[in-house]
DNA sequence: GCCCACACTGAGACTGAATCTCGATCTGAG
DNA sequence: CTCAGATCGAGATTCAGTCTCAGTGTGGGC
């Protein structure tokens, strides 16, 4: 969804110094559809023969999420993921079938929180809402 | 909430034995307010002098997750922590000032939920809310 | 264009969480 | 009371992620 050049200007416009390794990370990272980890991305790079040091790629996706292109994930089973995505609040429905993630919309969320806090007197600073199961592709295919 | 007992009974119900250092890791658990994580359970295990292994207090801790009396929750920051909970579908709301979860019950969120799978013809498996904020307790006394 | 401060990089050491191994121990059915 | 096998503790191991540090490359200033 994310493409390369968006990730590229955005390290420029936010004032980060646009470098070689950093291109070939967001490229990577473009590249991938769903999430990934840390690892998928090192091994990546490995496999791109990009000469790109581990310490480079946690950098650089850092950064990334620092300026909200990516974001991380926790799997049901613990693992931590990234996911690329556009830098407004939302949320993820990720298949556990291909793995790619989608956005979703605040549809009514808000209101659920709005209940949640008053019921519980409780001032909300954040949340987090995280989905999964089998996407429209998915379960067109394997279901038959 | 959970109580020691409760937590030593789940266990013989399940079919598993019921050996001393279950019986510890279960009062520890039950001592604790709010989440914790494997490596706060561990020091209380040494402070305790219970004798108890590093490796006894993950396995019996993923013995309760199995059974569903505790739940594992991912921190804002990244960290794994677990909090002891009722063996029934529900959310935690997590305070960042005490640390107390609070559970929630299901208001309202299956609609939404719903309204996302029909939106993304999306097949929902499970899910995950988790809301992170200032509990009525601690707002309560640091607001002033 | 050229310079140079300094942001950035790669390699590898380091840390700390979590898992695995293995011989010893304990539980509980019979 | 006995015994199979579930469970245990200690320590080795693995692995993700972070840190260090000397070397490199970028890009603003001239």
């Amino acid at each position: 969804m994310t493409s390369t050049q968006e990730l590229v200007e955005s390290i420029d416009r936010a004032g980060h110094r646009l470098t070689a390794p950093r291109r070939a990370v967001a490229e990577l990272v473009a590249a991938r559809e769903g999430h990934f980890t840390a690892a998928d991305l090192v091994t990546d790079a490995r496999r791109a023969r990009t000469g790109i040091g581990r310490a480079t790629v946690f950098r650089t996706l850092e950064l990334f999420t620092e300026l909200g292109l990516v974001e991380r994930v926790d799997l049901p089973n613990g693992d931590h993921a990234y996911v690329a995505c556009e830098a407004v609040h939302h949320h993820h429905a990720i298949c556990t079938s291909c793995g790619r993630s989608f956005d979703v919309s605040d549809v009514g969320l808000a209101r659920v929180l709005d209940q949640v806090g008053s019921q519980l007197d409780f001032r909300i600073t954040s949340h987090r809402l995280e989905v999964f199961g089998i996407c429209a592709e998915c379960h067109g295919v394997a279901a038959h």
